[in-house]
DNA sequence: CGTGCTGTTGAGGACGATCAATGACGGTGG
DNA sequence: CCACCGTCATTGATCGTCCTCAACAGCACG
C-alpha cells in the first residue's frame, strides 16, 4: 500500500534507539554500531528469517517497519512484536533460546537488516561492561510492552485498544527520532496485533476518525489529535520512557552486569 | 479459604527454582542462596509491599503463593503474574525501575519471604559469572509467559484461556517441585489473571467440570485430566520449559554477562 | 484489463459482561 | 450457642460488543 512512511537515516536511529536504553557513553556506542555485520535488503511482505534455525547471530532492523508473528493454522495471524530501527529482532533467543518456536519476522514496509553476531556482542559486553545491563534493558522493554500489552488489551474495549497501540507505536516512533504522525500500518496490521478482526478495526478507526483523534484521511493512519488518543486509550508512556527511568535511577550500573 | 496448598520446604524450592533456569553448579547456587537476607511472614490477602519505594532489594518469594497486581480505579483488580517459591517477586525493578508505577504484591496465600540486596546480588555475580545470565534468564522467563498470556488470551475463548492458566500453574509447580493437582487459586483470582468476569470463569469453570478435565470438588480448582486440559487450552509448554531449552543450547554461558 | 489487496458497509449471531439473588462456609462478637 | 458478617461459589436474565459471512469500491500490479 505504499505508506507514506518516512525513511530514516539508519545510522542516527540506531543510535537514538541505543541510547534511550542506557548507551551513553560515545565509546559504547561505537563498539555496538561497529559490530552490525552485513546489511541486506528486504521488500515489503517478505520474510525477514524464519527463526528456528541455529544461526549464532542477531539480527537488526536497520531501516524499515517489521513484525513478529506467529501463524497458527486455522486461525489468524498473531503479531506478537512489531518492530522499528534499532530494534534487536530476535536476540531474546540469545537469553532463552525457544526452540522449534513456529515465529518468523516479516518486512511490513521495505527493509534493511543488519546482523550482528554473538561472538562479536560477547566481546564488545567485555569491552564495554555497559552494554550488558543495556541489552538487557532493550529486551525488558519489550517484555515491558508485553506485559502492558496483555494488560490493557483484557480488560479493554475495541476502541481502547486500538488507541493504544497507536500511542505505542507514537512513542516508538519518536524514540528513534521519527516526529510524523502517520502510523506505517496497515489495518490488517494492526488488527493482527490487537487480536480483532478486520472488519472491527475499521468501524473502530472510523470512530477515531468521528471523534477527531485520527485524520480522515483515506489509506493511511494519520494522528490528528495525540492528547484525544492518550486519553481513549488511557495510555500511561511511563512504561516506554526508558530515558526518563534511568535518569531517577541511583544505582551504579556496570558492577552488577559487566 | 483455606485452599489446601502443600506447604513446601523453602529452600529445596527456591533450589528447583534456579537451577530451572541454568544455575547448575553447586557453588553458584548457594551462592544465591546465602544472600537471601531476612525472612518475614504475610498472612493471606495482605500486601507484602508496595514497589514504590526506593528499596535497592529484591523480594523472594520462598513459601506460599502471591500475585503481582494492580487496582486501576473504577475498574477490577488486574493479576499481572503469579508468583510460586523460588521467584524474585520485583527483580526486574533491577532493570528497568519503573517509576511510579502503581503496582504491589498480595499474599493469596500464607506466604514468607525474603529479601536480597541489590549489592549482594552483584557481588555473588562478580563471584560467580553465570547467576548474571541466568537472572537474565529468569525475567526473560517471566516476560515469555507475559507474551504467551497476552498472544493466547487475545485469540482465545473463556474456556481455552481459564484452561491455559491453568495449565501453566501446572507446569510451574512442577518446576518447584510440587507435583499436586490442586490449583491454589480462588474463581476470583483465575477471573483477575485472565481478564474475564468472576462469574463467566465459574460457568467457565463448570463446562471444564463437565467435560472431565477438572474434579467436581466444591471449593478449589482440582486437575482431573490434565492432557484434556493442553488439549483444550492448546498449551505449548515448551515456552515454559527452559530446563529442555538449556539442553539443546550450545552457546557457552558465562563469556557474555559474567 | 483482470487479479489481488486494502478499505468500507450491512445483517445476523455468539460470546461474555452486568445486575441481581441465593446458598455454603468460616470467623467474630454478643 | 447463636446471630451476624464477609467471602466464595452458583444460577438466571438481559444487554452490549465483537465476530462472521457477504458484497462492493478503489487502487496498484502484472
Amino acid at each position: 500500500m505504499a505508506t507514506p512512511f518516512p525513511r530514516i537515516v539508519a545510522r542516527d536511529a540506531l543510535a537514538a534507539k541505543f541510547r534511550s536504553v542506557g548507551v551513553d557513553g560515545n565509546a559504547d556506542l561505537m563498539a555496538l554500531l561497529r559490530i552490525i555485520r552485513r546489511a541486506d535488503s528486504v521488500t515489503r511482505g517478505r520474510d525477514i528469517v524464519a527463526m528456528n534455525d541455529a544461526r549464532r547471530s542477531a539480527i537488526v532492523l536497520l531501516d524499515g517497519v517489521a513484525c513478529w508473528y506467529r501463524k497458527p493454522k486455522g486461525s489468524r495471524r498473531q503479531i506478537l512484536a512489531l518492530q522499528y530501527p534499532g530494534d534487536l529482532l530476535d536476540f531474546h533467543r540469545y537469553v532463552l533460546p525457544t526452540v522449534g518456536e513456529a515465529v518468523a519476522i516479516r518486512a511490513l514496509t521495505d527493509c534493511s537488516v543488519g546482523i550482528a553476531h554473538y561472538d562479536d556482542i560477547e566481546h564488545a559486553i567485555d569491552q564495554h561492561p555497559n552494554l550488558g545491563l543495556a541489552l538487557w534493558r532493550a529486551t525488558m522493554l519489550t517484555a515491558m510492552i508485553w506485559r502492558e500489552r496483555m494488560l490493557h488489551t483484557v480488560h479493554s474495549t475495541a476502541l481502547s485498544r486500538v488507541a493504544h497501540l497507536l500511542c505505542e507505536q507514537l512513542v516508538r516512533l519518536e524514540a528513534i527520532g521519527s516526529s510524523g504522525t502517520i502510523i506505517p500500518l496497515s489495518q490488517n496490521d494492526v488488527a493482527d496485533a490487537v487480536g480483532l478482526s478486520p472488519v472491527h478495526v475499521n468501524r473502530t478507526i472510523q470512530r477515531l476518525r468521528k471523534v477527531g483523534a485520527l485524520l480522515d484521511s483515506k489509506g493511511a493512519i494519520k494522528v490528528a489529535d495525540r492528547d484525544r488518543l492518550v486519553q481513549i486509550a488511557k495510555f500511561d508512556a511511563r512504561y516506554l520512557d526508558v530515558g526518563t527511568l534511568l535518569s531517577n535511577w541511583q544505582i551504579s550500573i556496570g558492577s552488577a552486569v559487566g
